[in-house]
Order: structure tokens, then C-alpha cells, then sequence
DNA sequence: CCGACTTGTGTACGGCGTACACTAACCGTA
DNA sequence: TACGGTTAGTGTACGCCGTACACAAGTCGG
């Protein structure tokens, strides 16, 4: 029998916190959330959350992983260019948007597993493409740094990530190969 | 006469408040940058700093201004990437650099006066490469965002900032003119 | 000499993160 | 049926934070 069946229903979870957790910050801003707070949307008393999470920058740090681990894989198939684009608009998507005004919160979203199968997703396309380890490894992260960059200089949208992403995409699809002269 | 010519030395000045606070920030982090923490290095009470600063907020802002506004023009002699080069290189290492761990500050840094500045330095460097107005606000954004974005992503330093930074130049050199063919 | 102004001193309050000790509910076992 | 262990959530408490407010000390022009 498996040695583990409580029937007991905690009521609370990891899940249900980050979720209360991701309202609260895109209601009120991330300055608004903060342990009280949080366990007060949640009916609960403060200490309660420290079952499930070390701190509260382990709650943090959950929240942004989880809104990385969101970014969608975009499918393997049509020109790569294409699959570029759907990878980092969702990729910059997922920053700003369900982690909100967590716009402060960026460099630690670069850090969790989410980051690196984006890495592995980013790197497949560019392998693809006709990039060698090296090049790919650089070009991947000059693409990161621009949609991610994006976030902080906002713009007016779509169509100029885009502008800027195509331009990026020239220069690297040019630079491909040492040179073809 | 002039109507100020008050004799008694402040002692304190938004000057020395500001480079003690960036001093408190490089030495042990953003985080410990408190008004508490910042009038005992000043040897002062707390509240002293507010005849100076409206708040805890506009004392940040002041201090992400400097650092941005201390981002050197560069000459307008040369080529104009290499002008380019120099301008971005500076501007990511003034937000990085004196502002130091301040990451999360980077998007108030956006909005400052010594933006704006730059701005118009980065927007003139482009108009000399021959980008018409429309194009060279793209252009400018696709940059910043690129030289912003480094900072979060980070890398192993000048010669891939620049691999990068030249592959987005190479784009954006291609596409200046609607199309030469 | 005197009121006005400037600068920094104190005091106080509400909110924060969280350490620590506790209770209540439920389990498997005897 | 009784019981020790485990778990989930309850309270209490402490030290830090930003900052509102009232005040004293020093300096000015008249």
C-alpha cells in the first residue's frame, strides 16, 4: 500500500498561493505584494505560506519560474525564422505579462529551468538554421537580450519588436557562415 | 545683492546623499540601501534626508538620473558604428556600472532626462548613417532595447556585447534605405 | 535685538518579513 | 478504543522599514 494517503485536504498549496500570488501582483502591482497581503487574499495567517515556501524570495523566485516554464515551444516545423519570432515574442510575453509589473523580477528569470529549455529550444532553431555550437550559443543570446530588452524600453508594440527582431535576424543570418565571398 | 547668501554650511547636500547612497548600494547591495542605513552613514537622522529628497522613491530616481545622465557623448567624428559602439557601450556600463546592483532599476532609468539625452545623441548618430526620421526611432529603440537587455542577460563581456550589436547594426544598415534592388 | 527661515533632531505609527511556540485534526498501530 | 506521531494552520513577538509631525538650534535681514 503506498505509504502515503492523508485525507486530510491542506486547504492551501503551492499552486493555489502562486495563483492567489499572480493575481495580487497584476491587481495591484508587485509593491502589493507581500506576505500579509498575500495570506489575507488567501484567508489564512501569513505564517501559513511558510509551509510551502523557505521565503518570500522563494515565492518569487516560483512565480517568475513559473510564468518562464509558460513560454509555449513553438512547433519544429516551417522556416526558422518564423519559429525564432513565435519563441521570442512568446518568451517576452510570458515575462511581462502574467508576471505582470514583475518587470523588476527579470534577471532572476533567467536563472531557472524554464530559462534553459527556452535556451534548448532557441539553440534547436538556430542549429537548424545553419548555425555552428558557437555561433548559436551567441546569437542566442543576443536575441535574448533584445526581446528581453524590449521589455524595459517598451515601444509601441508588436509590429516594432518585430522591426527590431527582423533587423537582429539579418545581421545574424548574414554573418552565418565566416563568409561567402 | 543676492538674496541668498546664507553662511551656515548645510553639511548635507543632495550631492553627498546621493554618492553615499551609491556608495551604500556598490558596497553591500540595493537592498541595504535604507534611509536608515543612508543617514547613519551620513551621520544623520533619518528624517534629515527628507528635507532633501521627497521620498525613499524620488531618491532612487535621482540616483538612476546621475548615472544615466553621466553617459559620455561621444564625438561625432569617425564612423558612425563606431560611434554607435561607443555610445551603447557607455550607456550600458553607466546602467550597470555606478548604479551597479541596480538591475531592478533599470526601467525608471528609461524615463529620466539623461535618457532623453541619449537619445537624441543616438538619434543623431543615425541620422549622419542616413536613417530618415521614422526609421531611425525604430532603429534607436532596437538598440536601446538591445544594450538593455544585455545587462539581464549577461554574457562573458565586450566581445559578445559587440557580436551581437554589430549583427543588429548589419540589419539595420541593410534595411536604411526601402530598398536599394 | 528680533522675527523668519533653514537645518537637523526626536518621537511615533503602521506595515513589513519571519522566528518560534503552539493547537487541532488526522493517521497507522496496538 | 486508546495513543504517539505527523501535519496544517494559529498566534505572538521582534526588529527593520518608510515617513508624518512637532520641535530646537543656529543664522539671516531689518
Amino acid at each position: 500500500m503506498p505509504p502515503r494517503a492523508d485525507k486530510r485536504e491542506p486547504g492551501l498549496s503551492r499552486e493555489r498561493i502562486l495563483d492567489a500570488a499572480a493575481a495580487l501582483a497584476a491587481d495591484e502591482g508587485l509593491g502589493a505584494l507581500s506576505m500579509r497581503r498575500l495570506a489575507q487574499a488567501l484567508d489564512v495567517w501569513p505564517m501559513a505560506l511558510y509551509r510551502y515556501f523557505d521565503d518570500k524570495d522563494a515565492l518569487l523566485d516560483a512565480l517568475v519560474a513559473r510564468a518562464t516554464a509558460e513560454v509555449a515551444s513553438p512547433s519544429s516545423a516551417g522556416p526558422w525564422r518564423g519559429r525564432m519570432h513565435a519563441l521570442l515574442r512568446s518568451t517576452r510575453d510570458a515575462l511581462g505579462g502574467e508576471t505582470a509589473t514583475l518587470g523588476a523580477e527579470l534577471p532572476r528569470a533567467l536563472l531557472t529551468p524554464g530559462a534553459a529549455r527556452l535556451a534548448g529550444d532557441g539553440l534547436a532553431i538556430l542549429a537548424d538554421a545553419g548555425f555552428d555550437d558557437a555561433e548559436a550559443q551567441r546569437a542566442w543570446r543576443a536575441l535574448l537580450a533584445y526581446a528581453v530588452g524590449s521589455l524595459a524600453v517598451g515601444g509601441s508594440g508588436e509590429p516594432e519588436f518585430d522591426y527590431g527582431l527582423d533587423r537582429l535576424l539579418d545581421g545574424l543570418e548574414g554573418a552565418r557562415r565566416p563568409a561567402s565571398a
